[in-house]
RNA sequence: GGGGGCGUAGCUCAAUGGUAGAGCAGCGGACUCUUAAUCCGUUGGUUGUAGGUUCGAGCCCUACCGCCCCCA
C-alpha cells in the first residue's frame, strides 16, 4: 500500500524559483516551512516511484552492533593491497536505522546509519545498488530518514567497516531537518523539550539513559538475590505520610475524595512487612510539590525497600555493596567524577554522626551543647546563617499544643531575627514540659546547623549516623540516647543519596510522634506528615523489627553518569509550556 | 520569591547605537574509497513578545514570555 504524501498546498516544488511575484499575496516561505516542504516533495517523488515513504514491510535482520562484533576480526592490516571493493565474505546482512548523514560523490553515496545498537557506514554505489534504487531511492534520501538496506560487509581503504549497499528502503521519510550533525543540539531548553531529537543525534545522551536503565535492571537482580519481592503501592494517598514533604493534591469524582499522590511509599510497604512480607522493595515515583532545581524534580522515581530482622547497620554495609557492585557493572570501575570532583564508591565508607559533622565540618567545637541546650542551638544557628523562619517552629514545636505563647505566633520569626532572640527562645523553652523536649528541640535545631553548616562538605561518600529525634518520625530510637534514632543518609558531594533506619515499630511511640507532627504543623511547618490511624493499627498487629531504605534513583544515576543535573538523567524532566 | 546570565536563519554562533553576517544543513552543479569529504554557485531573518528612548535599536530603557545558574 502506498499513502500518497499530503503534500499541503503552501509546499512550494523543490525549486521555489523567484516567481513569487506570480503571486504576490502568498505569505513569505520561512526557511523551515521550505526544508519540510523539499523533504516533502522527496516523499511525493518516492511515492510516485511506486516507494511508499511511510512503510512497513521490511524489518532488518540484523542489529548494527552483532554486524560489528561479526566482521570486527576480518579487518584487514593497515598496509594490505586493496584491490577495488571485495566483501569479507558476501553474506548479506540487512539492517535499518536512521541516516544520520549523507556524503555524496555523483556516482557514490557514503551515509552513516545509526540504530539502538551502534553506527555503521553505508556505501551506496552505482555498480552495486540496484538500479531502480540509485535512480529513485538515492536522490530522495535525506539524513534523519529512516531506512533498511542490505549488503554483504566490506572494508574501505581508509579501513572503515561498511556495508556495500544492494538495496535500499526508505521505512520513513524525515520532514524536518537534524541539527548541525558536528555541534548537536546544544540548547539545553530545546534538548529537554524535544528529547527525541537529542537522543537521535547524541550517543553520550543515549549512554546516559541506557546506564540508568542497566542500575535500575541491576538493582532489581541484586535484591532478587537477596529475596526480596518486588511489589507496587499506591500512588494516590487518602492521607500525607512517609516523609516530609508538601504533596500534589488531586480529587477522585466517582468518590469525590481528596487524593494525595503519593510522595513516599513507606508506610504501606511496612503495611507488607506487617503482613508477612518482610523482605518487600519498590521501584517507582514519588511527587513532590517543591521547586525545581538541578537536584529536584517534583516526580522522582525512588527506591524502597524493607527487611525484617535488620538494623540500619545491615542496611548501610547492603547499600555499599549495592552502590559499589553497580558502579563496577555499569562503569567498570569504583570511581567517578561527579561535580568535578574524584569520588572513590569503593567500601567502606565512612561514618559519622550529625552531631561529628557538626562539630568537625561545620566547625562547631561544642557540638554536644547544641544537641542538648536549645537556647544554645538557636545562637548558634542563628549565627551560622539557619533562616529565622526555621529557628523560631524548631523552637515553637517544644510547647505544648494549646499553651498561651507569651509572644504573638504571628510576629515569632520576626522576633528571631532580631536581637531579642535569645529572650524569646528562652521564654518559649521554658514552656516546655520536660528535660526531653528540651533535647529533642535542640536536636532539631542541631540538625539544621548541620545543613547550614556541614552538609555541603560531605563529599566523599559518608553515612550519616544518628539523626535527632525530631526529624525522624517513623525511626526507631537509640537504646541509649532517646533523644537519637538509629538512622542514616548517604550524602556524595553534599547531596543526599539514600535515607535509612531502624523501623519504630512499637505502636504508642509512633502515635506519639504522629502527635508531635501534628504539633510542628500547628506551628506553621508546612512538610508534615499526617497522622495514620491505620498504620498505627498495623503495628499493633505487630511488625517484626526491621530496617528500611529509600534510595533515590535518580540522584544515583547521575552520581553513576556524572551528570551535573537532575534533569540530564530524566527522559522528559518537567518544563514550562512551550 | 530575590539576584545574575542568556534568547539572532532549521542547527552552531558572529555583528562600537549606523546596510543583520559566517559555518553547517538545504537547493543547483562537478566528483566512484568519504568519514566535520572537497570545489563552484545559491536560497534563507518580524533579531523571544510588546512598548519606549533615538535622526537611527539585535545592541540602550521598561514590562512580559522562556531557559540556565546562584540564593531563599
Amino acid at each position: 500500500m502506498v499513502r500518497p504524501m499530503s503534500t499541503s498546498g503552501a509546499a512550494k516544488p523543490g525549486k521555489p524559483a523567484k516567481n513569487t511575484a506570480a503571486t504576490p499575496e502568498a505569505a513569505p516561505e520561512k526557511t523551515l516551512d521550505r526544508i519540510i516542504g523539499e523533504r516533502r516533495d522527496k516523499g511525493v517523488a518516492l511515492a510516485n516511484a511506486g516507494r511508499n515513504p511511510f512503510r512497513n514491510d521490511v524489518a532488518p535482520r540484523d542489529q548494527i552492533a552483532d554486524v560489528r562484533a561479526r566482521y570486527t576480526a576480518t579487518k584487514p592490516a593497515a598496509d594490505a593491497v586493496h584491490e577495488g571493493i571485495v566483501p569479507v565474505d558476501g553474506t548479506m546482512v540487512q539492517v535499518a536505522g536512521r541516516i544520520m548523514a549523507k556524503r555524496g560523490f555523483g556516482k557514490t553515496v557514503f551515509a552513516p546509519l545509526r540504530d539502538r545498537s551502534d553506527d555503521i557506514q553505508l556505501y551506496l554505489n552505482v555498480d552495486n545498488l540496484d538500479a531502480g534504487d540509485f535512480e529513485h531511492v538515492l536522490p530522495n534520501l535525506d539524513a534523519g530518514d529512516i531506512v533498511a538496506c542490505e549488503g554483504p560487509v566490506f572494508w574501505t581503504k581508509r579501513g572503515e567497516m561498511s556495508i556495500l549497499a544492494k538495496r535500499l528502503w526508505v521505512l520513513t521519510k524525515s520532514l524536518r531537518p537534524l541539527p548541525d550533525k558536528w555541534h548537536g543540539l546544544a540548547d539545553v531548553e530545546l534538548r529537554y523539550r524535544q528529547r527525541y531529537v537529542d537522543l537521535a543525534v547524541s550517543p553520550d545522551v543515549r549512554e546516559v539513559f541506557r546506564k540508568r536503565s542497566m542500575i535500575v535492571r541491576g538493582i532489581r537482580q541484586f535484591l532478587d538475590e537477596r529475596n526480596f519481592l518486588e511489589v507496587e503501592t499506591p500512588m494516590m494517598h487518602p492521607i500525607v505520610g512517609g516523609a516530609a514533604a508538601r504533596p500534589f493534591v488531586t480529587h477522585h469524582n466517582a468518590l469525590d475524595m481528596r487524593l494525595f499522590m503519593r510522595i513516599a511509599p513507606e508506610l504501606y510497604l511496612k503495611r507488607l512487612v506487617v503482613g508477612g512480607f518482610d523482605r518487600v522493595y519498590e521501584i517507582n515515583r514519588n511527587f513532590r510539590n517543591e521547586g525545581l532545581s538541578r537536584r529536584h524534580n517534583p516526580e522522582f522515581t525512588m527506591l524502597e525497600f524493607y527487611q525484617a530482622y535488620a538494623t540500619y547497620d545491615d542496611l548501610m554495609n547492603l547499600t555499599e555493596e549495592l552502590v559499589a557492585s553497580l558502579a563496577k557493572q555499569i562503569n567498570g570501575a569504583t570511581k567517578v567524577t561527579w561535580d568535578g570532583v574524584e569520588v572513590d564508591l569503593a567500601a567502606p565508607w565512612q561514618r559519622l554522626t550529625v552531631q561529628e559533622a557538626v562539630r568537625t565540618l561545620g566547625g562547631i567545637a561544642d557540638a554536644e551543647r547544641v544537641f542538648t541546650d536549645p537556647a544554645y542551638a538557636v545562637q548558634m544557628c542563628a549565627q551560622h546563617g539557619v533562616p529565622a523562619a526555621d529557628i523560631a517552629r524548631a523552637i515553637s514545636e517544644g510547647v505544648p499544643a494549646g499553651t498561651v505563647l507569651p509572644y504573638p505566633a504571628d510576629q515569632l520569626t520576626a522576633l528571631f531575627k532580631t536581637e531579642e532572640r535569645d529572650t524569646v527562645a528562652a521564654a518559649l523553652i521554658a514552656l516546655y514540659p520536660s528535660e526531653h523536649v528540651r533535647r529533642v528541640r535542640a536536636g532539631h535545631l542541631g540538625y539544621l546547623l548541620f545543613e547550614a553548616t556541614a552538609e555541603d562538605k560531605l563529599v566523599q561518600p559518608t553515612f550519616l549516623t544518628q539523626f535527632p529525634l525530631a526529624v525522624s518520625p517513623l525511626a526507631r530510637r537509640n537504646e541509649n540516647a532517646p533523644e537519637f534514632c538509629d538512622r542514616f543518609e548517604l550524602f556524595v558531594c553534599g547531596k543526599e543519596i539514600a535515607n535509612g533506619f531502624s523501623e519504630l515499630n512499637d505502636p504508642d511511640d509512633q502515635r506519639a510522634r504522629f502527635a508531635a507532627q501534628m504539633q510542628a504543623k500547628a506551628v506553621g511547618a508546612d512538610e508534615t506528615m499526617d497522622y495514620d490511624e491505620d498504620y498505627c493499627r498495623a503495628l499493633e498487629i505487630g511488625m517484626p523489627p526491621t530496617a528500611g531504605e529509600g534510595i533515590g534513583i535518580d540522584r544515583l544515576a547521575m552520581l553513576l553518569t556524572g551528570q551535573a543535573s537532575i534533569r540530564d538523567v530524566i527522559l522528559f524532566p518537567l518544563m514550562r509550556p512551550e
